[in-house]
RNA sequence: GCGCCUGUAGCUCAGUUGGAUAGAGCAACGGCCUUCUAAGCCGUAGGUCAGAGGUUCGAAUCCUCUCAGGCGUGCCA
């Protein structure tokens, strides 16, 4: 509906133009917005205060200009202008009931759009290293990441998914150290334990599996184990299997599948990092100092330069993120998005600063970052402690378990990312409403419950075309009405902005805009045309429930 | 010190990309059960948008500075 207006004003714009009604040939961006306040009409647009300054006019003077081009609209009932130069438009009344007909043909389309269409994006999240179990920031991060990936899914995108781990450095040597002193029976607080080995209880079982040479397989990985407590090659290539595997598990629960897994050692053994160290080598923009060799990211924007490979001949972990990039730009990704927790944002001006050194095309831009702030959960009133040395934190696994699935995700992306997160265990475990996911499901299960009762009654959900929707007129109705108008352009800017939190904020207010209707109308009445009506009304409702919580990843219960 | 993020009602947070009288949910207070789920609804109250300047027709939103909190600031990832 708003484009359809944005559309009339445009034309009525450029018809003044082409007539030299407006002097001004340059037209601004013509913003449509929902007023504020009821009596300013169903939209309103400031074009007359933009225009005002080329024109030389008063903003109210332009208004007046257009507003008897504007009343010519057959869709609209009234224009007017109000304030300092606004011009309000209130539609005919059954303008907003005749959305319905479409929303309805759409059914679990609507809301979607072509606007990504034929073009590919990538967005890459988790990648959590296979050192230990899921926590509660891999959790937001999982969530957040999978709900951008279903926004770019319905505005047409092509989207893959990607986990990047690393399989070979510091952190999985120290892994497979302490996997194997639990092969030998060495406790952690016996001096032979290895100085930063992971002393978590998933090691003892790790090394259990091992020694009982099972075989496991993870989405990406199938390994046998060798069952040799000193051969530590085996041991590694088994616990990075084997966690792998039980963070498959995890996100299989949690409904967040990957189409490509990639991992930091392929990047050395095609010889795509020695490639990266060459062009940049070739390219200037290195130097060596101190028996290390450098990058100068200072200029490329960072406030420092950087070493890429240091005395002792290794590389710094930013040089394969700059190979891991570039590879993703040669994959053809004109856009990436990379869904991280923001204490890595340090690496972004770097990546980026090696990708520009590299002179490859790559725009400034690229690739794109959301980075989510901390998670702190709370239970009885008080926060939960992380302590990861000790081993004990939060799970993703544990979360999903206390709370179920669809409350984990809802409350993970319930606030906008750039916002740290407090996840109250309390609220989300309550069956009640005040449970924000719960309201939402309610709302859903309440209208299959209507239409289950219609049906016993002997209702039907009637033809679009057999309905009358003239008898959706009262306040109730309309405010109904406009919100599920709302639907595609919040799906859009969700989108746009990768803040999946929009939905959750629609999909209160339309749960919450429904249950005020429940509670004044009674839908199954012996007026039928009413009746119909009113079921008609709820099915849009209902279509548009189940496809904001589908762009969650949260079900749609029938009954609760 | 420097960089990034944040600061809006008692609490948790939105704020249509710069618009009109700043909103929601909890909590508080006051109402509503012969009803398709009261697992609910309606209403009231609650604000120096951290603070100070600036930009302009117009600022919670953009710029500068100050204050407070979080994260980072490695030849760790």
């Amino acid at each position: 509906m708003r484009n359809v207006v944005r559309d009339l004003v445009r034309k009525v714009l450029e018809e003044c133009v082409a007539d030299g009604t407006l002097q001004s040939g340059q037209l601004p961006a013509i913003v449509i917005e929902t007023p504020a306040h009821a009596e300013h009409g169903d939209f309103a647009t400031n074009v007359a205060m933009q225009l005002a300054k080329g024109e030389r006019k008063a903003p109210r003077a332009v208004a007046e200009v257009l507003l008897p081009r504007l009343v010519a609209a057959d869709i609209f009932d009234r224009v007017e202008i109000a304030g300092p130069g606004f011009i309000n438009i209130h539609l005919k009344g059954d303008a907003w009931q005749r959305t319905l007909l479409p929303l309805a043909a759409a059914g679990p389309d609507y809301g979607k759009s072509r606007s990504g269409a034929g073009k590919k994006a990538q967005v890459e999240f988790v990648s959590a290293n296979p050192t230990g179990p899921l926590h509660i920031g891999h959790g937001r991060g999982a969530a957040i990441g999978d709900t951008i990936c279903r926004l770019l899914d319905v505005t047409g995108w092509d989207v893959t998914r990607e986990f990047y781990y690393n399989d070979a450095g510091q952190q999985i040597s120290n892994l497979a150290l302490s996997v194997q002193a639990r092969c030998l029976g060495i406790e952690p607080d016996d001096p032979r334990w290895p100085a930063d080995g992971y002393q978590g209880e998933y090691i003892r079982d790790v090394a259990r599996s091992y020694l009982a040479r099972e075989t496991v397989d993870a989405d990406d990985q199938h390994v046998t184990a060798d069952g040799d407590p000193l051969n530590l090659d085996a041991i590694r290539r088994f616990a990075v299997a084997c966690l792998r595997r039980e963070q498959d598990q995890d996100l299989t629960a949690f409904d967040v599948h990957f189409d490509v897994y990639s991992l930091e050692s392929e990047l050395y053994s095609t010889g795509k990092v020695e490639g990266v160290v060459q062009r940049l080598i070739a390219k200037g923009h290195t130097y060596e100092q101190d028996g290390a060799l450098w990058l100068r990211t200072t200029n490329f924007g960072d406030d420092k330069d950087r070493v890429m490979r240091k005395a002792d001949g290794g590389y710094t972990y930013f040089v394969p993120d700059v190979a891991y990039h570039l590879a993703k730009w040669e994959r053809g990704f004109g856009r990436v998005i990379n869904e991280q927790g923001a204490d890595h944002h340090s690496t972004i001006t770097r990546v980026r600063a090696g990708l520009q050194a590299l002179d490859a095309g790559i725009p400034q831009g690229w690739p794109e970052y959301v980075l989510h702030q901390m998670v702190t959960v709370m239970r009885g009133g008080e926060e939960v402690k992380i302590s990861k040395r000790a081993g004990s934190y939060v799970t993703l696994r544990d979360l999903i378990d206390e709370v179920g699935r669809d409350a984990t995700r809802y409350f993970f992306v319930m606030r906008k990312p750039d916002s740290q997160l407090v996840f109250d265990i309390d609220l989300a475990k309550q069956q009640t409403l005040d449970n924000p996911v719960y309201y939402v499901q309610y709302a859903h299960a309440r209208i299959c419950s209507i239409f289950e009762n219609a049906a016993e009654k002997g209702y039907e959900l009637p033809a679009a075309d057999k309905v009358d929707l003239s008898r959706l007129s009262t306040p109730d109705d309309m405010a109904i009405i406009r919100l599920l108008n709302q639907f595609p352009e919040t799906v859009e800017g969700s989108a746009q902005n990768f803040e999946p939190h929009r939905i959750t904020y629609y999909l209160q207010e339309l749960a919450g805009q429904f249950h005020t209707f429940y509670n004044k109308n009674r839908v199954v009445t012996e007026d039928r045309e009413l009746t119909f009506a009113r079921l008609f009304l709820l099915h849009c409702v209902r279509q548009t429930l189940r496809n904001a919580l589908a762009i969650l990843g949260i079900s749609a219960p029938e009954k609760m």
